[in-house]
DNA sequence: GTGGGTGCAAACATTTTGCAGTAGA
DNA sequence: TCTACTGCAAAATGTTTGCACCCAC
């Protein structure tokens, strides 16, 4: 995984750091989009020194790359989910927050609205509780 | 609208104040999400003393009453819209952060999921541009 | 008169920015 | 070497809270 990471940043021209790696490690790892409190905490368990500025440095810098993107998931904070999964929605837990994902994707892939509104991207969540919280 | 506004505040026990009867007709007239900021300056431009404080105390408290309710539609800013609207979702423009609404829901009414997800609401926002935008 | 509602200030949480130092290419 | 990247501190933004005062009931 180190190495699919190190590819990453290259393909960027991105310079290879201890932070990146193991930020880009962690989204490979993780399946579920993720804030900038977990990646501190990720960073922290791995005892990478890090600073708040930096992982949203860091976040900004792959999201203007392409490797991440932006998700719309809460009314709180900014999650960010790798760029190439696959087009996916999120089912939220009211209760406890956990963000799974809904594979199929429950709009028409294109949607035409009446209007004149150009449709460039959509998103799909649903609140509810997960199989822990009822 | 104004004697609208007072029913909906003595029908929830709510005291009757100018702020509060102005944020309600403002929320009347208003079709689409609005958020604190825009609130007070509805509120300066109707010469309407208050402070940031109390424009989100009383959207809580209106929330908390059911008359409104809570919509994502950024990562912002809280957005709030009349809680007793029909079943819609958004437009969103990213260009100009226009928020229109899409009448017709897209999804199925009743959204089933697979997992043991149980669904509570759900949320549909599409990113674009607007009329004016392109 | 009483407690709900308000204004003000200060705290809080999240995210951004400035700047000087460090280290990857 | 050169400048992208980082750490630290401070600021900016959005939201919440404490407290004393005031007014709707």
């Amino acid at each position: 995984m180190t190495d699919r990471a190190k590819q990453l940043l290259q393909q960027h021209a991105l310079r290879i750091t201890d932070a990146r790696l193991a930020v880009l490690i962690f989204f490979l790892k993780q399946q579920y989009p993720i804030d900038a409190q977990q990646i501190e905490e990720y960073l922290a368990k791995k005892k990478i020194k890090t600073d708040t500025a930096t992982v949203y440095r860091m976040l900004t810098t792959f999201a203007d790359e392409g490797l991440i993107k932006k998700v719309r998931v809460s009314d709180e904070k900014l999650h960010f989910e790798l760029a190439d999964r696959p087009h996916h929605h999120h089912a939220i837990c009211t209760n406890c927050g956990k963000i799974e994902d809904i594979e199929k994707c429950l709009l028409n892939q294109q949607i035409q609205l009446e209007k004149s509104f150009q449709v460039q991207d959509h998103a799909v969540e649903i609140y509810g509780l997960c199989a822990n919280c009822h």
